[in-house]
DNA sequence: ACTCTAACTTGCCATTGACAAGATGGCCCC
DNA sequence: GGGGCCATCTTGTCAATGGCAAGTTAGAGT
């Protein structure tokens, strides 16, 4: 993981990934310049370059951190199916930019090999949990629960369900799962 | 719709909206450029912005557009719920540039009344698709649809979902609905 | 102390979105 | 049939961006 000790600027790599973060969460992906990341960390305009190379070598960075921080999340919410897909969802609102970003290959390297193992990490805990709750071929099984969970985060982040869904993402999803292995 | 009739180009507002769907569908959203599209109509750099105002404009009507094409394409499926999601899915991975700019408001002005009506009338038909199935409250059952739909579709067309989930979406995503509604 | 290299800066260029001001051409109305 | 009118499109310009090249700095190892 390019693990950096102090430098000049303390730990450029990772305030720009933070701060990338916090711009994306605000205002979208679509906003997002590397000027003005660097300008944030009070650094050159061309220092970002030094880390990630290009700009989807930053997205790349921030997959591959996501995916991490994905895994983290289903590992913490225990062995309950219903409670990994409201963990699931639970991460997409919290890490809103970094759930954005994952799932939009076009916007950096997915096949980067940081990004390929800690997506398949993060697969394989899904995988498990689903198995883990039903007998049959867990293929039907795990597809619908990974389609609703992301439908339901996905539809959540972008502003699209109505009001009476009420204000708690994840009590919402725990019903909707629900619904789906009751 | 603000239909035009010819004038010099022939039908500009019409042939920037199929380049931008063409260039997104292949390259993603991030890749769309006003220039670009207004170089493969051959008109000069600042056409565009006469028809939509400004980039955010174009993604407006693009979205518009999509509204109703999703309402056709559900209004298209029969009284089936099972079709009807079938149907959501195809919209989706046929008119992928569409359905990528129509769940992303940050990138257009999703309060347009034009988009807002258009939206409307498809939730519409979305609601009542599950409410002539279910007895009970729709609002659970019609979340899970929507949700399960959405979220297959979205993965489908981030391709993250595994090769073994075979080559035909359609097919696919009426194994995983039925799985919500036996 | 000296070197060597990672980390950063300065400077540059092509591209882009947006705006302003002007040119063009078809259509309406007398 | 001709003159005005307005939507349509063009030319020109500016600031911002991404990316590259070449130079500078600082800190770590020997």
């Amino acid at each position: 993981m390019t693990q950096s000790r102090a430098y000049h600027h303390g730990d450029l790599r990772r305030a720009l990934l933070d701060a990338a973060v916090e711009v994306m969460a605000e205002s979208g992906p679509a906003a997002l310049s590397l000027r003005d990341l660097a300008r944030r960390a009070g650094v050159s305009h061309a220092a970002p370059a030094h880390h990630f190379g290009d700009k989807a070598g930053l997205l790349t960075a921030l997959a591959a951190q996501g995916f991490e921080l994905l895994a983290e999340a289903l590992r913490g919410a225990g062995d309950d199916l219903i409670d990994t897909g409201v963990a699931y969802v639970g991460f997409a609102v919290r890490h809103r930019a970094h759930f954005e970003v994952m799932f939009r290959p076009d916007l950096y390297r997915a096949d980067d090999p940081e990004v390929a193992a800690a997506r398949t990490r993060a697969g394989e805990l899904l995988r498990t949990g689903v198995a883990r709750r039903t007998g049959r071929g867990p293929d039907v099984d795990a597809l619908a629960a990974w389609s609703i969970v992301h439908g339901f985060a996905t539809l959540w982040n972008s502003g699209a369900l109505p009001p009476r869904v009420g204000p708690d993402p994840e009590a919402a999803a725990r019903t909707v799962i629900s619904r789906l292995f009751p």
